[in-house]
Parts: structure tokens; sequence; C-alpha cells
DNA sequence: ATCTTAAATGTATATTTTTGCATAAAAATT
DNA sequence: AATTTTTATGCAAAAATATACATTTAAGAT
């Protein structure tokens, strides 16, 4: 550990940073991995564009051409519109979460009754590297992970797809 | 013109070329310019990459991290137009369809559980001349009709706005 | 056809993005 | 706490992509 790491951090630096960077990705126009690393920066993530690198690709944010000139950057949600109604549902669909269970490469989330469904419909909507697939009943999702991710990867995806969710896992 | 040229060209080189590119783009998987140039250049087109990268920038040819590892190129409408995955979350959707039944100028859809709300709220979004409105619970949703509108009506405009459901309608 | 003008392209280069590798940090294990 | 294992990161170098500028080609105009 870092030595001038005061670590009352709830979520791994990584986490933290690539909620920031779609953050903005969806608030400003980003041309550049050096613009929106200068952004970063000053908001004092300490990295390189290397890194930075690594993270739009686990985000999966396309470089697009941009209809002037130029090229921006997007993350693959904010294409769909009605984003924050998106948003907005998926919060009020965490309501329903009730907890996450392993079991090697399954996971097993419990909800309130009637949500599984509708969650896993999120999650396969989001269609994240970590997920196989889901099976949904009506308070209990079955999610198959790929081989070789761990639990806290999983964890940390479902927090990018779901930021609320964040407050609900314990690390 | 140039003299080795035979002109027998209907549209411009420019466009056959950017046709090629999109066509080759929705067919094969495309992981740099590099890749897609080597097939333009087989298929007779001798540009080089620089006029690649511009065809692509015409073409609003994005560039998104795959899935696995790398990167794909894919034509913007795809992921743009959010049309595709609309598509695909209604055709998810569909599968939580179970019947409809008729009262009145009242129908009653029922399906499994979770998915009543979503359902109500793609034809909610579709807004169709042929219903008012809709109520959805967990498992059901009720939807008041317009008057004079036939069963049949409705059936062909829910046809209208989730195509799948054509399969599960009997006529 | 010849000339003029605008658009497209190649060349070389600059810029941007990605990645292998070594190291540091974090997490898991004892 | 100390050790091992895993994961994240910086650095530097490679690879990929974009573009300025000169040149060629196409398209009109006379």
């Amino acid at each position: 550990m870092h030595k001038n790491c005061i670590d009352i951090q709830i979520m791994n630096q990584r986490t933290t940073r690539q909620l920031a960077i779609k953050k903005i990705l969806t608030t400003r126009e980003i041309h550049s991995q050096e613009g929106l690393l200068t952004i970063l920066l000053k908001e004092g993530f300490d990295i390189t564009q290397a890194t930075l690198s690594r993270d739009l690709k686990t985000l999966k944010v396309a470089k697009i051409p941009d209809g002037n000139a130029g090229y921006r950057y997007s993350v693959s949600e904010r294409i769909h519109k009605d984003h924050d109604k998106t948003k907005e549902k998926v919060n009020f669909l965490i309501d329903g979460f009730e907890c996450i269970k392993f079991s090697g490469n399954l996971a097993v989330i419990k909800t309130l009754p009637g949500y599984a469904s509708s969650i896993a419909s999120v999650l396969d909507n989001a269609d994240p590297y970590e997920i196989i697939g889901t099976i949904a009943g009506d308070d209990t999702i079955l999610i198959i992970m790929k081989e070789n991710v761990s639990q806290n990867d999983l964890k940390n995806r479902l927090i990018l797809i779901m930021p609320k969710l964040r407050d609900k896992l314990k690390y």
C-alpha cells in the first residue's frame, strides 16, 4: 500500500476512476485521450494516458468521427436516447436488489419479488465482458460468469452498470 | 482523365469504394485499417491507408473495443441508431408476453412476472392511435382502447410495435 | 479541345493510441 | 504480520491513425 493513501475507500481506485470517466464522457465533448486525461488530472486522478487507454477499452468507449471535423469519444449507453430515463429506471430497479452470493463461476442475486427479470434485462443489455449469460426467475437471478473472472471483477462491473449498487455492496 | 482509365463507371471511384467499405464492415470483422486496406487492395481498390482513414471518417465508422480483446470497426448506423438495440430489447421483452384477452374496450395482457411494466412502457412510448392508456402491475397490463377500435385493430397495432408478437397471436 | 477550378489522393510526417514488460500496489493466504 | 499471488500502472517503444502539403485527377466552362 502506498504510504500516503489513507484507505477509507469503498471502491478501488480503478472503479472510482472509471465511473468518473463515464461521467465526464456523458457530460462533455471529448475529442482525444489527451483531453480527457487533462480533465482527469485536474480532478485528482493521477494516471497516465496508457492507463486511460486501458480504461476506455474496459468501458467499451467508442471513438466516432464527429459530424463536423474531428472525433469524439462516446460511451455506448450514451448513444441511446432517453439516457436519463434509463438511468432513472435503473436507479429505481436497484431498490429491488437484496444481495449477491457466489459459487464458483456462478453468482446469484436475490431481489424483491418481481424485480429479477427487469434487473437481469439491464445486465443483458449492458452485455459486459464478465458475464456469459443470466437466467432470471421472479426474485432470483443466476449469473454465469466468464472463466477467470473474480468475484470482485463482477462486483465492480455491476457497480459500473448500476452505480447506486455501490451502496449495497460491501467490500 | 488518366489515359489508362476506361470509363465504364457509373459512380465515381470514391463512392464505389466507400460502398465497398461499408459492405466489408458489415460482412466481416475488421480490427484495423491495415486489415481493411489489405482486403480493399485485393478487391482492386488501389488506395493507401491515408485515403482509407479519410473514407472511414466520411462514413462515420466507429472504432469500438471488442468484447474479448482488441478493437473492431463498425459502421456508425449500427451504433448511432438506437433503433437496432431498441429492437433487440423489444424482442427480448416479447419473451415475457403470455396472452391477451378482451372485454369491451378493455384488453388485458398477461406477462411473465416482472415484464408488465417494461412492455407497457414500450406501448406507452409508441403512443398508438388505438390505445388511450395502459396500467401495468407486475405481470398484468390493462389497456384501455379507443372507442370503435376492434380487437383485430389492436392486435395488428401491437404487431406493428412488436413484430415478434406475430408468432404469439393467433387469428 | 483547352483552360480553370475544385475535389481526391499519395507521400511523408505528426499525432494518437495501444501494448510488452518491469514494477508497484492490492488482495489473498499463511 | 509476513508471504505469496494477483492486479493495476508507468514507462518506453511500437503500432495505428490522422493530416499538411504537394500533386494528380475529375468536372466545368469557354
